[in-house]
DNA sequence: CGCTTAAGTCATCCCCCGTTGACATCTGTC
DNA sequence: GACAGATGTCAACGGGGGATGACTTAAGCG
């Protein structure tokens, strides 16, 4: 469960000594590692490699494996995903994105599959929880206000991310009629959550 | 990252010798630690522990982790998962497990969260999705059954990840009014997707 | 009873990978 | 251009955990 090939194009030119070039570049890696292979399966020296760096200035610059992981995550989660859609069409402006095909969107596809990962791991899942309180919930919470906010975002967001991963797993966008109950069902489910 | 606590009852009288039913004790064991742990997180030592047996044994059995990993897989994919449910309170039922912690090992959710730590594992990813399909979505399709029970079931089988995923990160159970919108909100959501 | 074979145990090996600290090299400043 | 501090390199260590093989014990059988 190795992983032979490396991800970035070869640095033919190393770059010049750039601590917070270093450090993105770490990043980076580590966030496409992390995404593919989850936080056992990516190994420092690999990342380091990607990064055209060496693996000991992971531990100078993020404290060691850990301390990668979480700023990894952090770079992951924008906390405004949800709150720039309008809520008269929500439900259907989300059903009609998950209808589509997830290689449409590679770099949110990425940072998705890293959460994911993070989740699937009882050592991260803490972290993730830490993470998408902040930068998830929150938003949300505040998007859909009132008293039960709370529940109710815990609800949509098992929704929306149950559906990023329905979309991930698919293997093709879906078309036809297909397509539209997918995008009625789903924007009826969505919609009801946010309103009332 | 070691998991202390053992799963299994104590089994004071240690069984008779019996190939058969150690190989079955090792695979009950290795099930419920990979949905847990995934593939990674879960140790060949711990397994045996629980099982009863000596980690040697898993060797001899199923010819090292990687084979008790595909066994267990295969084991765990029982085609009429869901069909167990009456659709009657399907929604509340399933509504209540999740809002539960993942640590209070639920026998209904097993094969969900194993197949969920196969899907992020790249070995076995692939298998995942001939899994979900035939053994998954399938099953949930006919037993919603009629004219669009396809697009149905996915959305179905999406809400239910969703619901997962969440439990995983989310790091205690949901208690007093919190619970009872959630358990509400979200029994309303499922079973508007089987009715009809 | 012995004998045989399968079932189970134990100690040990060995590779993998995160971590560490000493060392080398670059870059900016006076 | 010499010094200091930051940046990058290298080799080695050590723990963890899967694998291995020799050893022990139970079960079936004549």
């Amino acid at each position: 469960m190795t992983n032979t090939a490396t991800l970035a194009p070869e640095r033919s030119a190393p770059r010049k000594r750039d601590a917070e070039a270093t450090k993105r570049a770490i990043l980076d890696a580590a966030k496409i590692h992390f995404a593919r292979s989850g936080y056992d399966g990516a190994y420092l020296r690999d990342i380091a490699a990607d990064a055209g760096a060496d693996a000991a200035l992971i531990n100078r610059y993020f404290g060691g494996k850990d301390g990668l992981f979480q700023a990894a995550l952090k770079d992951s989660i924008a906390p405004d995903a949800i709150s720039h859609w309008s809520r008269a069409s929500f439900g259907l402006d989300v059903a009609t994105m998950m209808a589509g095909h997830a290689h449409q969107q590679v770099e949110r596809t990425h940072a998705f599959e890293f959460l994911l990962q993070a989740a699937t791991n009882p050592a991260t899942a803490k972290l993730l929880n830490v993470a998408v309180q902040e930068r998830f919930l929150g938003p949300i919470r505040a998007w859909i206000g009132g008293k039960d906010a709370e529940p109710r975002a815990r609800v949509l967001a098992s929704v929306f991310i149950g559906l990023l991963v329905e979309r991930l797993i698919r293997d093709e966008a879906l078309e036809g009629a297909e397509r539209d109950i997918f995008i009625k069902r789903t924007a009826t489910v969505l919609q009801s959550l946010v309103e009332n």
